[in-house]
Formats: structure tokens, C-alpha cells, sequence
DNA sequence: TAGCAATTGTTATTCTATAACATAATTGCA
DNA sequence: TGCAATTATGTTATAGAATAACAATTGCTA
């Protein structure tokens, strides 16, 4: 399966590699406790809020307080690494962490299945329309709230 | 001027009014309290936090406690009066408040300016690559953070 | 007028995020 | 290696945003 196949999803392993690889190249640190909070975010079904990692994290036997966890995320977003989305003040995992995005997020209301969407077209097309403004674009955050294929089917698994 | 003239902008009294109307038509109260918070919004320059307009609720002589603002600003959200903007925790007037959308708003990073764009094509072509990917559409929020014609040019007056 | 529902008042608490300063680890260089 | 400068983490306290729970009030209606 490669990346370009529909259906494909990179590995755990693969995606901690992949950020390993991105942070060295740019030279900064993807340090112990900021890998483990990228891991905690991958390893979850479901965005995460700041609080729930920081559970996580002293389950681990870590030690740490709010700015521990939210300073590794600042660095995990500065990254381009995690979105945060702000509607529900929660984290997640960026699933095309190679090219900087604000990302379009397909939240479901019903089971809290969140899914990356970043269409281009979309992406274009909402910088043109800010251009016919005459305003500038740094970043854009697009959130849809609604309802997923499983929902909507009666499926879902509702992890969460 | 009428409504479809670039650059029209409803005065004041006038968007008060429509809101009147628009609760009477649906059979909602638009109470003392209510109408005071949707005003306090629309008379400031910049979209506005909740305490922020309690502490205006408070120079006004009435008592009140941060439920009192959010069980307004709940009304003011539910009958599409007014948005909320997750990404700044603040709250903005609804410059097309017949139609019910999400909203989509240029805000900038330089001078906090924000406006709403509401393009129906971003609206439009969203919806499309949601249900390409068969999710159902209830509400969208497209927040793009950016810089102003204005603050471009050097020459934003910077209200605040 | 009594009764019911909707609205507002009030107190306390939860959840999210940051400020400020202390300590530890890492890096670059003499 | 030894040391200063930088970066990262630990720690305590606080700020900021939102809600829970219950009491009092208002407005409508039978
Ligand atoms: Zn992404
Ligand atoms: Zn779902
Ligand atoms: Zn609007
Ligand atoms: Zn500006």
C-alpha cells in the first residue's frame, strides 16, 4: 500500500519516524517528553485535550504540571505536528505533518470521530476569496460539524 | 444605498430592529437583558469576550454574574445573531443574521480587525468534499487569521 | 388570582491556559 | 575538559473562559 493509495494510513511508527526525520532536518529537539506527547496523541482515537494528556503523562510516572504539557504542544504546533482544534479545545495529530496547513477538520458530532481532510481546493479557493478582500492569508482553520458515515448509518463503534 | 450595494453596511438602529423582527417572526423573546448584550456587541469595533461585556453589563448599573452573559450570549448564538470565534474566545455581531450559516472570518493578526465574509462558493465547495467523503454538513467555521488591507498598507487606525 | 414555564440572579466550581521564577540538561567554544 | 550561554523542564501561583446548581423573579395563561 502506498501513500497515495485511498484508504492508506501510515503506522504509529511510521508517523514518530516521520517527525523524527522532519525535526532533524530543521534542527530542533524532538526531546523525551515531547515525543511522549505526540506519542499519547496518536496513540488515542480521539483529539485530546491538555489536561487528559497531562493524566496520561503522570500515569507514566512522570512528573508535570499544565505548562509542561502545554509547552510541549506550542512546540508540537510551531512543528506543524498537531492541530489544535479550537472549537473543542482539543489536540490532534496532523496526518500530512510534511507541508505546513492549518487543516480542515470533519468533527462528528455524535461519536467525536475527528478526520483531516485539507482538500486543496478548498484551501485555494478560500485564499481567493480573502484576495478579492485584499486581505492577506497566513493561516486558515476550516471546522465542519456534523455527522460521520457511521453515525449516519447507525455503525459507529463510538470509541469514546 | 441598498443592501446590494458593495460596501453597504446596515446602520446600527437598523440590524436592532431586524432582530426584533426575526424573534417576533419565530415567536422568541428578545428581553431587556438580551437586547442590551446584542447591542453592547454590535456598538463595539471589534468582536468582544464574554467578561468583557459583562464588565459593560456592570457599568450599566444591573447586576449580573458570568451565567448572566452566557445564557444571553447562548440566545444571541442560537437565533444566529451573533458568532462565536473559537479561535479567539470572542464574540462577533452576525452581519447576516436571515440566513443561517456558521461563518466565515477574516481576522487580523496585526489589528484584530475581523471580518465576515461568508462567500457561498467556500460554503458551497465545503460541503461538496464533506460529502465526498459522506460526512453530513450540520454548521461550519472557517477562521482565517491573516493581515487586513490596512495593516497591509501601514495605515490601520487600530481602534483597540 | 393561582399555577406554570421561561428568564434572571447568585454562589460556587470546573476547565483551559499562562506568568514567573527555579532547576536541569544541552550546546558551543576556549 | 571546563565553563558560559542557551534551551528545556520543574514548580507554584494565577488568570481567563465556561458551566453547575439552586433561588428568585417575571410573564403568560387558565
Ligand atoms: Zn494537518
Ligand atoms: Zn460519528
Ligand atoms: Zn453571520
Ligand atoms: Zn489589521
Amino acid at each position: 500500500m502506498y501513500p497515495s493509495d485511498p484508504g492508506y494510513a501510515p503506522s504509529f511508527d511510521t508517523r514518530l519516524a516521520q517527525a523524527e526525520t522532519l525535526c532533524q532536518e530543521r534542527g530542533v529537539r524532538l526531546t523525551d517528553l515531547r515525543r511522549r506527547v505526540l506519542e499519547i496523541i496518536w496513540s488515542h482515537p480521539k483529539p485530546m485535550g491538555a489536561y487528559a494528556i497531562l493524566d496520561v503523562l503522570r500515569g507514566d510516572g512522570r512528573q508535570g504540571a499544565p505548562p509542561t504539557v502545554y509547552r510541549a504542544l506550542d512546540f508540537l504546533l510551531e512543528q506543524g505536528l498537531i492541530h489544535r482544534l479550537a472549537s473543542l479545545n482539543v489536540y490532534a495529530g496532523c496526518c500530512q505533518p510534511g507541508s505546513r496547513h492549518g487543516g480542515q477538520f470533519l468533527i462528528c458530532r455524535d461519536c467525536g470521530q475527528v478526520n483531516e481532510m485539507n482538500s486543496p481546493a478548498v484551501e485555494n479557493l478560500l485564499c481567493a476569496e480573502a484576495a478579492a478582500h485584499c486581505f492577506e492569508v497566513l493561516t486558515q482553520m476550516v471546522e465542519v460539524l456534523g455527522r460521520c458515515p457511521d453515525c449516519q448509518r447507525g455503525t459507529s463503534s463510538d470509541v469514546g
